[in-house]
RNA sequence: GGCGAGAUAGCUCAGUUGGCUAGAGCAUACGGUUCAUACCCGUAGUGUCGAGGGUUCGAAUCCCCCUCUCGCUACCA
């Protein structure tokens, strides 16, 4: 019988830095899916890769001094280098600055056209750069990007529409009928209430503001939208032709059984690419699943904070298949899950080296202080052997209904009860207790059998997880690789054959003391964080005049009271002070300051401004901060006492 | 403001369609054991199951209301 196919993708990798293990979580959770689908039996394709395009990445390579493809040929190797570190096992790796792919986009893009999904259109309106977005003035924060808080450009564009709407109705009814198409299930409601039911924006899919893309090849000054570049990798890299000259591998492999990708791309993938495959009347993929985020103990990772983790680094403290674990136990399904050393530590020696390691230590360590190493199965049972056993046995089962449902981590915890059982095992048979018997030999002998017998289930099912870890345990032991079908059954450890003299330490404990002092030095706490502060640098407005800038009125006003607004989560609502007369000002500052602080505060306010009304608030004026990249906001004050209503000039 | 999710042991969480004295892991304490990487095994816990009300013979579970947290989204001059 022919294997079943099983397609699975993880998001491609955004080649503007070196990937944190945030993101190496992805291919590394993709990795155990695909490996555990290999031994299920699958015919199984696992592909990532990077996603060279846009604006940002020009920008980027402009800094150092290198050109675009220069810069994502380094980018896009370390990132190669990191999934290989990790020991991922994908079938390809593709660049979007691959030949084929930039070429089949071109005719997908034309497709589109002619199909009249694509339209020319203009758009006009305030673009964020790094996010490759364009926002309604009355979307921007602050004049700011409401996504990332950078700031954004004027920006008016001729530029090629998809007309979204057109797909939405079947959209809706899919997600409708397909239940299991979003997971988890939450990002579904997410979905439909905030885009597909209140109506979809046509979506705008090309640029001219910048190069480096994938140009429209019949009005080379577009280049193609960077998303419909990057989503449409998971068909051009099994050989997709949309002139109908598809590979055996693309009709094959398509559609994808599951796309893994993090829960911020969720849209995309759930919208956009499902809406792009419907005008190319392809069928959708299965699956999407958006994995919650892997965050670091003390905040967000982040790379001014110098705290952001790496996996090379982690693997110099732990190892690979230790950093596996710990990224694969540590990550629930919905929710984010946190990653500290002080966690990895107390991981690595309480399951790792506890647990599993000494487990496999103290069986190998008395096979050979009572026989020599060799261990056989001399038929000796007693009722303890079989409680232990159908434990055993019954784990496969387990895991695979976890590993169906994609819980990872609580596959991986079932497999970790197998060795806690043998373990107990051990403490119910007393080796050291029978050795001591000349007539208990035989039964001594069958315990340590059973035990690595057990052992040798537990490695195989470690396989998707752990795979050198597998390894080096089935080495010890003398043991060959099981598939699932062989776990079924107790006992097919070959009786006679001879574990390894001397076991070799599977996961060395660590010093939790130690490990931090190391991590101290690696990573001294960047307390003077004043002395190399980076500069921000900001997209130039057009420059204006002095008449311009003669139009604004700056005073000094002074906060004479202030409350938050109720209907609002954002907005502090403050009566100010310019000379004679009380203005009411509206700020989206509740995040950083809470109406008590405002209170006394002399702050820099632009007192022409039109009124607007917000949240159904009135307010007269604007209270002016600044703001770093992280989004964090100072309101500006004189650095000199000045009276509420001085001009500021 | 809209939509959604959640609040259970010190910590992280499980609790399927309402049903026996509410569970697991980690951490803690005590006991056992010595083959092993000072390891393993066992025992013990503590819970107003967020607050209040209701339905029911019976509610962590269903309904109402309140408080708080989180996600997405709108607004954020």
């Amino acid at each position: 019988m022919e294997k079943q196919k099983y397609y699975i993708t993880t998001a491609i990798a955004y080649t503007s830095g070196k990937p944190h293990i945030g993101n190496t979580y992805e291919a590394v959770l993709a990795d155990a899916i695909a490996r555990y689908k290999r031994l299920e039996g699958y015919d199984v394709f696992f592909q990532t890769g990077t996603d060279e395009h846009g604006q940002k990445i020009e920008l980027k390579a402009e800094e150092a001094g290198i050109t675009p493809k220069e810069f994502v040929d380094n980018v896009s190797g370390e990132i190669k280098n990191i999934w290989d570190l990790m020991n991922t096992s994908y079938d390809k790796f593709i660049r979007t600055t691959d030949e084929d792919h930039e070429k089949q986009v071109q005719k997908i893009f034309k497709k589109m056209y002619a199909k009249g999904d694509i339209y020319k259109g203009h758009y006009e309106g305030m673009y964020c750069t790094p996010c490759e977005s364009f926002f309604t003035e009355s979307q921007l924060v602050d004049g700011k990007c409401p996504d990332c808080g950078r700031p954004c450009v004027p920006a008016k564009e001729e530029a090629y529409f998809f007309k979204m709407s057109k797909y939405a109705d079947r959209l809706i009814e899919h997600i409708k009928t397909h239940p299991e198409f979003i997971q988890p299930e939450s990002r579904k409601n997410e979905m439909m209430n905030n885009f597909l039911l209140p109506g979809l924006q046509d979506l705008c899919v090309s640029r001219t503001s910048f190069k480096w893309g994938i140009p429209v090849d019949f009005d080379p000054k577009h280049v193609v939208y960077v998303w419909l570049d990057a989503l449409t990798n998971y068909i051009t890299g099994i050989g997709y032709d949309c002139d109908g000259d598809s590979t055996e591998q693309f009709n094959k492999l398509w559609p994808a059984d599951l796309h893994l990708i993090g829960k911020d791309i969720i849209r995309f993938h759930t919208i956009y690419w499902p809406i792009f495959l419907m005008s190319l009347d392809l069928p959708l993929p299965k699956q999407v699943f958006g994995h919650p985020w892997l965050l670091q103990g003390d905040g967000k990772m982040s790379k001014s904070k110098g705290n952001v983790l790496y996996a090379d680094e982690l693997v110099d403290f732990f190892g690979v298949d230790a950093v596996r674990y710990f990224v694969l136990h540590e990550m629930p399904f919905e929710n984010d899950g946190v990653i500290t050393w002080e966690l990895m530590v107390e991981r690595l020696n309480s399951e790792l080296a506890n647990t599993l390691g000494n487990l496999v230590n103290r069986t190998i360590s008395m096979s050979n202080k009572y026989f020599g190493g060799v261990v056989e199965n001399k038929g000796v049972t007693e009722p303890v052997d079989e409680d232990m056993k159908s434990f055993v046995l019954g784990i496969p089962a387990k895991v695979s209904a976890k590993m169906d449902k994609l819980r990872v981590a609580d596959a991986m915890t079932e497999v970790f009860s197998l060795f806690k059982r043998l373990n107990k095992y051990i403490d119910e048979t007393m080796p050291w207790a029978l050795a001591k018997e000349e007539e208990k030999q035989d039964r001594l002998a069958t315990v340590l059998y059973n035990l690595v017998e057990g052992i040798t289930i537990g490695a195989a099912l470690l396989e998707a997880f752990m795979p050198n870890t597998t390894d080096r345990i089935l080495a010890q032991l003398n043991a060959e690789k099981r598939d699932l079908e062989s776990l079924k059954t107790f006992g097919l450890y070959p009786s006679g054959n001879k574990v390894v003299e001397k076991p070799e330490i599977l996961f060395a404990r660590l010093d939790l003391k130690e490990v931090m002092a190391k991590v101290e030095e690696l990573h001294p706490p960047v307390q003077e964080e004043k002395e190399e502060e980076p500069g921000i640098d900001l997209e130039p407005k057009a420059e204006i005049t002095f008449e311009d800038f003669e139009k604004l009125q700056f005073q000094v006003g002074e906060i004479i009271a202030c409350e938050a607004v109720k209907k609002s989560k954002k907005l502090l609502c403050s009566q100010v002070k310019i000379g004679s007369q009380v203005r009411q000002i509206v700020s989206g500052i509740k995040a950083h300051y809470t109406p008590e602080e405002m209170v006394g505060k002399k702050v820099m306010v632009v007192t022409n401004l039109k009124p607007a009304k917000l949240a159904g608030v009135l307010s007269e004026g604007m209270i002016l901060c600044a703001e770093d990249a992280e989004g964090n906001l100072a309101l500006m004050t004189p650095e000199k006492n000045m009276p509420a209503g001085a001009e500021i000039c």
